[in-house]
DNA sequence: ACCTGAACACCGTTCAAGT
DNA sequence: ACCTGAACACCGTTCAAGT
């Protein structure tokens, strides 16, 4: 067996220096990401973070691995937060799913560097965020069944609309000029979710 | 003055081989863009083509001018078909947006190469076809405004939120193993642009 | 006018040498 | 164990030579 595609996850901890590496390369990489050239190299992340290039390859196995990182993280957050949804009684289940799809879209909106690893990472990006995907389909059926038993949600809306939906906004998230508010396009999509009145 | 951007506006029509070129490139590129493949290099379109890489760049400065131009093209033909739908008498006014919207969305479903260079051609790319979404602003603006006298359109819509719902639509089409559908999206956000009954 | 493709420049990735 | 950065490979782009 070759050596974990992410260190941070094996099983031994690392030696202090490299677990300082590993945190100060992401850090260089968010920070990158997030500005305004689209087109980031892995030696300005390996300069950002002071470490040399190698560091960072040997961290992540190459770049779409890095980006996938910051997804695989970006989504144990959302997780979180509808853990968080579930867990509240006091609302009903449409709002408690819709506060929680706002509450996701509001922390990716804040996220640039997020949403460029989530745009441009490919595929391969979200392989790295397999198991959190996973559990958030999870979790996402869950608060999606709640709001179907309370007869407030459209009949035909599945779990799966739950990431399709988070996708779509994201799209639309943080483009100059564009011209339009991507809590607008959100606001547009659950009142879509509604069930009709008269059903 | 250099040579234009893109070689067809140019005022002097193009020598009939360097037209045919020029065709062929775009055909290239179209089917490769379209295929499997998300690393498609101007070799591969050149070598497609049955050009050399130099005549690539002769007719396209560079490869976001490529993609721009598949964008200016798919814009045009959306502009044609908000003009249809501004034209068609037969139609409530709710009724020529929304279908203006699905059609437009079910030629973009069908049409993975201008996807991958709308998601993938950066800023840049939308500028080649500035003039196309000048125009598509205004024919929204026109569909939108007919959709708000009529009272069927919820008050806060704006001709800005037609791109922004292609734009998230789009990005949710194509995606393997997403498990979710494009139209089904669509669905939510045409319901969400409704004026509530009750209003 | 336009075409060609070898040459150049740039950036992702590797690996031999170092600590 | 981990780090470094020169070297390599690949791909976007240019340009001197050709038709």
């Amino acid at each position: 067996m070759s050596a974990p595609a992410i260190p941070d996850q094996q099983l031994r901890p690392m030696r202090a220096d490299a677990r300082r590496n590993h945190e100060r390369i992401l850090a260089a990489a968010r920070e990158l990401f997030a500005g305004e050239d689209p087109g980031v190299q892995i030696a300005d992340v390996a300069a950002r973070a002071g470490v040399g290039v190698g560091t960072v390859y040997r961290h992540f196995p190459d770049k779409e691995a890095l980006m996938g990182e910051l997804v695989r993280e970006r989504f144990s957050i959302f997780n979180t937060q509808l853990r968080a949804a579930l867990g509240d009684a006091s609302q009903a289940p449409f709002a408690a799913l819709s506060g929680a799809l706002r509450a996701n879209a509001e922390a990716l909106a804040d996220d640039a560097a997020t949403r460029y690893a989530m745009m441009g990472g490919g595929e391969r990006a979200y392989g790295y965020a397999a198991a959190e995907l996973a559990e958030f389909l999870s979790l996402s059926r869950e608060l999606v069944g709640r709001a179907h038993a309370s007869g407030e949600l459209r009949p035909d809306f599945s779990e799966q609309d739950v990431p399709m939906i988070m996708c779509g906004v994201c799209a639309t998230m943080g483009k100059r000029d564009a011209g339009w508010e991507w809590d607008r396009h959100l606001d547009l999509l659950i009142d879509g979710m509604r069930a009709l009145p008269g059903a």
